[in-house]
DNA sequence: GTTCTAAATGCAAATCATTTGCAATTAGAC
DNA sequence: GTCTAATTGCAAATGATTTGCATTTAGAAC
């Protein structure tokens, strides 16, 4: 939280309620979400303040857009490596991967890659046994 | 083009107008395009009546929907095997990349994978060399 | 070819997500 | 405490996606 907080005053921005709420949210969650989710978590700040804000965040690398099979944009803290995640489509549980294929892409295309996305959805080992 | 005609005689659909065209805009670029794309490049049919077969056609699984880096969502139809994508991002060319880590993330996971997304872009070798 | 009907189209408008302009408010420097 | 530029909240603009409905049309039946 802390450190969020640094990098805030460092790009000379001001630490606002909306700002911290969208902080609390996001670590309390520990989950990417989107704007919308965050939106309704926060109950008291303005859909337009807390868009603003991840916008905010995301010039300074506060968090990291994520696209996923559903059509939404989630949103997560830059904590740790990138990674990728898969979506369980029953419980809505978000679980991180760590399995990168750049270099593979890389070698396999010859581009200067400067994006991409790699997302999963399925039904959990949980949920497949309820069922 | 005949493979998809029949796919629609089967379903019981109306062999029309707009769908035909949407069929040869989509054989004749052999690039996933986005709803608008297609609407751009065919002129005389109506956007939702564009949309409207679309996802008629994917319903069908004659196209296949492609969520790629930049945010538009494009179809391509379903010639050969599920593979996936690199967009260039100067010259906007997109190639596909046959590399499919399905089987490792299911290993990893133990989900039952229902989906994925799996896309790239960047700087093609010909558009770095101009630079 | 003509007739008929359900399906499909085109148009316009509804919905939904995303983004912006601006007056009122507020964080933080002094 | 005072002051000012940055930020917020509201409302409205924009843009993408989707839907309702009157009109048109594909293709089945004759």
């Amino acid at each position: 939280m802390e450190k969020y907080i640094s990098k805030l005053k460092n790009a000379g921005a001001k630490i606002t309620r909306p700002r911290k709420k969208v902080l609390e949210i996001l670590v309390g969650n520990g989950q990417p979400m989107s704007v919308t989710e965050i939106f309704k978590t926060s109950n008291d700040v303005d859909f337009a303040s807390i868009f603003r804000t991840i916008h905010l965040y995301l010039s300074l690398e506060i968090v990291r857009e994520i696209k996923m099979c559903d059509k939404q944009v989630r949103y997560e803290l830059t904590t740790g490596q990138p990674h990728h995640h898969i979506l369980c489509s029953e419980c809505g549980k978000i679980e991180n991967i760590d399995l990168c294929v750049i270099e593979d892409i890389k070698k396999l295309t010859n581009y200067q890659i400067t994006d991409h996305i790699m997302e999963f959805s399925g039904i959990c080992p949980e949920c497949k046994a309820e069922k």
